[in-house]
RNA sequence: GGUGGGAUGGCCGAGCGGUUAGGUAGCGGACUGCAAAUCCGCUUACAGCGGUUCAACUCCGCUUCCCACCUCCA
């Protein structure tokens, strides 16, 4: 299996470092929101590599961070005036809800920001003790870039000739360099009932600290594989790879996988453009979770992804083809033109996930089996299913057929019996307009719901 | 201004220095009483301009356009 770490900026062999088990961290959401499809992408994509690990045959512990405590968070919980933990419980229920809905697996942990603040101030004081943190005036801690000497090697950015200030936050004025990011944020009004004691007097964590204090948890402190949007990049992994390195003195994480961005009908998603979509909305409109994942997984991870409706419309096509072969199919021995599809398959899924090129073995191999009879089959498409996740997840469930339909059908076998085409076609027509479609085969009629 | 990633046929979306990506749509054919489904074939796509090469969509340079990050957006 070969993967592009963007640590090193290039394609890499990838083995779980004990040899079985591979160890690995996904950002996770922020709980102030209903999450939306750029998000899932990322989720998708996530999954798809914890697939793509089980695939080769390694075991995966994966360790999903909740973000629950943040500006956003304490905003909404201090607006509606309840509770954080009550606040964020609503957004976190619907979390695991569309992660369901997308057949995306689950996590080995799911641990929350606000179940670890001990260890986050362990994390920090570890940090103060070796003097690469300080504390500022107001009562907030303070990380400083400049005593770490790996600070941007994550990101390959070049500190001494960037637009400094330019994103400044006005609050920040008793930092020591501009690049000095939070560990620990002094309590400050907004905050309200959020708070916690700390040696350096009530306040709450940095938004970086979480990941590193909860991944070095349940992870050790250096493990295989962490991931997130192509944003988290810098700063935020750039800073738990400082926050962890410079407390433990080991390499933090052996390989770092970024996804790209989703845009939809070639923009930026943004509530202004009303090109803004949860998973919620998308099937509100009568679309799938299976066909939201087919959509997101269909192109490369490191690319672009452009969501359009048309591509939904696309993805309900492909798949009702797939359905189609994969009814056909049946145990057995799979015949070499079927196991030659799998072979591609699995080569284009370890070169970098590359699902695209796995899609085409799938459909060489659905156009071969309705070509040459789909006996011995069904195994291959399980096995490429380990992967996608979208063969047998959440097809649409067959409707039964209702009386007066089930009548029309019998009428319909007799007129055709009789050769009597014009009946048979009016009784098509009846059918169709309560909204069924029957489809003549040498088995006979089929009939399915439209 | 810095850094990184892009521009592929109607649409979505892979890929490689020379050999069909794939899906979806369209066209033609086979099959069918007719449809549908299925199969076969087709429409000779690689932003523009130069260069390297026997050969470039693929490498190099320039131009145009797009996107992302540059301190809390997956």
């Amino acid at each position: 299996m070969k993967v592009y770490n963007s640590l090193t900026r290039r394609d890499e062999d990838f083995a779980p470092m004990d040899g079985r088990e591979v160890r690995m961290y996904t950002c996770g959401p922020t709980v102030y929101n209903y999450a939306h499809i750029g998000n899932f992408r990322a989720y998708t994509f996530e999954d798809i590599l914890r697939r793509t690990i089980e695939f080769n045959g390694w075991k995966v512990k994966q360790v999903m961070n909740l973000t629950d405590v943040d500006d956003k968070t304490i905003r909404g919980a201090n607006t509606l005036n309840i509770p954080l933990n009550a606040y964020t419980d609503t957004y976190k229920k619907a979390f695991f809800d569309d992660l369901k809905k997308l057949n995306i697996e689950p996590a080995e942990v799911y641990p929350a920001a606000t179940d670890h603040i001990p260890e986050m101030i362990a994390l920090v004081e570890k940090l103060v003790e070796k003097g690469v943190a300080y504390k500022s005036e107001d009562g907030s801690v303070y990380f400083n870039v400049r005593k770490f000497p790996g600070y941007g090697k994550l990101a390959h950015i070049d500190f001494d000739n960037q637009r400094t200030g330019a994103r400044c936050a006005a609050d920040e004025y008793d930092k020591e360099n501009v690049g000095d990011f939070a560990l620990w944020k002094a309590w400050e009004k907004s905050d309200g009932p959020v708070g916690w004691d700390s040696p350096w007097g009530r306040g709450r964590p940095g938004w970086h600290i979480e990941c590193s204090a909860m991944s070095m948890k349940y992870l050790g402190e250096t493990f295989d594989l962490h991931t997130g949007g192509i944003d988290n990049l810098f700063p935020h992994h750039e800073n738990e790879i400082a926050q962890a390195e410079a407390a433990t003195g080991k390499e933090f994480v052996k390989t770092w996988m970024h996804c790209a961005h989703l845009r939809v009908n070639g923009e930026k998603m943004s509530k202004s453009l009303g090109n803004f979509f949860t998973l919620r909305d998308l099937i509100e409109k009568g679309w799938s979770g299976r066909e939201i994942r087919y959509v997101l997984i269909n192109a490369h991870y490191r690319a672009g992804l452009n969501f359009a409706f048309s591509a939904l419309e696309d993805a309900r096509k492909a798949l009702s083809r797939i359905d189609a072969c994969v009814e056909k199919a049946t145990e057995g021995e799979a015949p070499e033109w079927a196991k030659k599809h799998l072979e591609v398959f699995t080569l284009a899924v370890n070169d970098d996930l590359n699902i695209p090129r796995a899609f085409a073995a799938l459909f060489e191999l659905v156009r071969e089996a309705n070509a040459k009879g789909a006996a011995g089959t069904l195994d291959v498409f399980r096995k490429m299913d380990k992967v996608l996740g979208v063969i047998f997840f959440g097809k649409a469930e067959k409707a039964e057929l209702p009386d007066d339909i089930k009548a029309l059908l019998a009428e319909r076998a007799e007129a055709r019996k009789a050769k009597n085409w014009a009946e048979s076609d009016r009784l098509r027509d009846e059918i169709a307009a309560k909204g069924w479609s029957v489809k003549d085969s040498k088995e006979g009629q089929t009939c399915t719901k439209k």
